[in-house]
DNA sequence: AATCATCGTGCACGAATGTGCAACGCCGCT
DNA sequence: AGCGGCGTTGCACATTCGTGCACGATGATT
């Protein structure tokens, strides 16, 4: 009843221009409830709003972006003044947006968890589809990390939005003895959630950074100690993605705690036809670009500053693209 | 550059839920240029919303004509007191949307011409295909009909909205002689364009009625003179599509005018998967339910008033429903 | 039966948006 | 150079929209 009238509004309102006023003498409410009904069916998922590119031009960074690394760029624009965690709300909002375009009926979404891809989960409007699948890329065990919410919501959040089922990784982000992962792998409950990683269609995934000054919860909650990321340092290591260490070249080989982590590595994850990375922020640069050479990422969104810092490693000195060039 | 400014702007605005304002201080403009920027962004096209109906219930008008006749139908909600041309302003608004979501690159789309289709060209955005195509159903030479734009430009408007090839479809609507019909047939310039139509993958058209009160211009505009609509009088004909005439049960052999039009048949007609409907005005109600009775219909798109009047024909004396059934 | 919680509604006001108008800049022409 | 048309911009105002609040209906609980 209720949810048919919203249609109807949101039909004269998005389809046939109508003025809010005008619909509610239609459907005798009154104006206000117009008002309710057609931010309802938004909520709900009921209006789908898309945006196709100018196909000539496009944004220099997110030309630049594709044409640098191979990939397709959504560089959002964000007010210059605004926060962090603005930016990332801003961008989360565009993410949820195309993922629901990406992903649709008896497709497998493999996701990661992490702040950025709980900041996703937040926008996602519902969507129903039938038959596909949500499957958590990398461990987590039930480890609450500030502000994160637990993996578990994460993954049922997403799935709850495509209606779709949903497939939890019950293991620990890192193991601490190679040997358990080895044992722990041929387990079939294990096998099972493996077997459907290896049929995702669109992976969803941020980066972590390993530098200091905004770590990426993984690395400050508790799931490595001291020694360990020490060694992380000792073998250059920028950042992860799925949990995977990666140095600023994109290779990941020979990282010890990589034998120990729980998430595809990027070889596996390049399987995937649609790698989708989320990223904001100037601290996870060096992590992204390791993250873009190890040609893990297929279709990129982030912020134009984040672009900007990104593109500005890529000619500046290798610490601090501000500091690059300082004469002729 | 604009065409840049617009798609950034409409992505904050309609992805990011960015005020305006906001938006006008990130690209460094007025407000009010923001305003113009995604108005322009709209109506080029570059802006698409899409309403997904809601799953379980549906309008009862449309759930009934959905299962009376094997069709979707998407009835619009248009106010009580509308004018009918208002009535068809919105409908073709409506279909237009549909049409552009249904229609995309490599398909074929046949086009009948009339007041009503050419409505929904007025309404119809930019959105730009490869390969695609669009070819007149029917024929019309270069009469100009009172109101209606001249059928060649009607196509145009709609290949330049999809950036498809045209073919025009360059016969009368009626030949005088059935023989003309049979050697034009065999002409290679008729041949092209029959060769097209076969590969129609949507088809749309309107009905036209033959009812007195509201005539479509098929009747009025000299195509036929009064003998020949004294004999479609006499076939009990109530009204066309595709410039073929229909009885009210549907059926459409021996009208001898028929031998001479140059449309599809309701028998060509359903081989094509898609074949959208587009009817407003209860005068159009018989015709449209011989269009029913005769399947050439899968989509039906329409508005509330002429939804129960056909309806209403059903159970209701043939003739009007308002007098049916008038004791117990 | 009385009470309370919850939900949906309309009202009214402030916020956000659309648009006529005048000023400005940019070309092309005389 | 001067001039006039054309398109774009910002301003100011009118319209349209969003939302806190209070009211009334409904239904569950005591």
């Amino acid at each position: 009843m209720r949810e048919d009238d919203a249609f109807r509004a949101a039909t004269m309102y998005y389809l046939q221009d109508q003025t809010m006023d005008v619909i509610a003498r239609t459907l005798g409410v009154s104006r206000s409830t117009v008002s309710r009904l057609i931010k309802s069916a938004r909520d709900d998922g009921m209006v789908r709003i898309s945006l196709r590119p100018p196909s000539s031009t496009g944004s220099q960074l997110g030309h630049r972006l594709a044409a640098t690394f191979g990939i397709k760029a959504h560089v959002v624009s964000v007010r210059e003044s605004a926060s962090e965690v603005h930016r990332l709300e801003q961008v989360a909002m565009v993410a949820a947006g195309l993922i629901s375009e990406w992903f649709s009926s008896d497709m497998v979404l493999g996701v990661a968890w992490g702040t950025t891809v709980a900041a996703i989960s937040r926008h996602l409007k519902s969507s129903p589809s039938r038959g596909s699948v949500v499957v958590q890329l990398n461990g987590a065990a039930n480890t609450y990390a500030s502000g994160v919410t637990y993996a578990s919501d994460l993954i049922a959040a997403i799935a709850a939005a495509f209606d779709s089922t949903m497939y939890h990784f019950p293991v620990p982000a890192f193991f601490d003895y190679p040997e358990t992962k080895r044992l722990m792998w041929r387990e079939r409950s294990v096998q099972r959630v493996l077997e459907m990683q290896r049929r995702v269609d669109v992976a969803l995934f941020g980066v972590g950074a390993l530098s200091a000054e905004v770590p990426s919860h993984v690395y400050s909650s508790g799931y490595l100690d001291d020694a360990e990321i020490a060694s992380l340092v000792d073998d250059r290591v920028v950042g992860d993605v799925c949990t995977v260490f990666l140095r600023g070249d994109g290779s990941f080989r020979d990282i010890e705690i990589n034998a120990r982590a729980t998430g595809p590595t990027p070889r596996e994850l390049r399987t995937i036809k649609r790698r989708v990375c989320v990223v904001v922020g100037e601290a996870k640069g060096h992590a992204l670009l390791g993250a873009l050479r190890a040609r893990v990422v297929t279709d990129l969104i982030t912020d134009e500053t984040t672009a900007r810092y990104v593109l500005g490693l890529l000619r500046g000195a290798p610490g601090s693209p501000a500091g690059g060039r300082l004469g002729p």
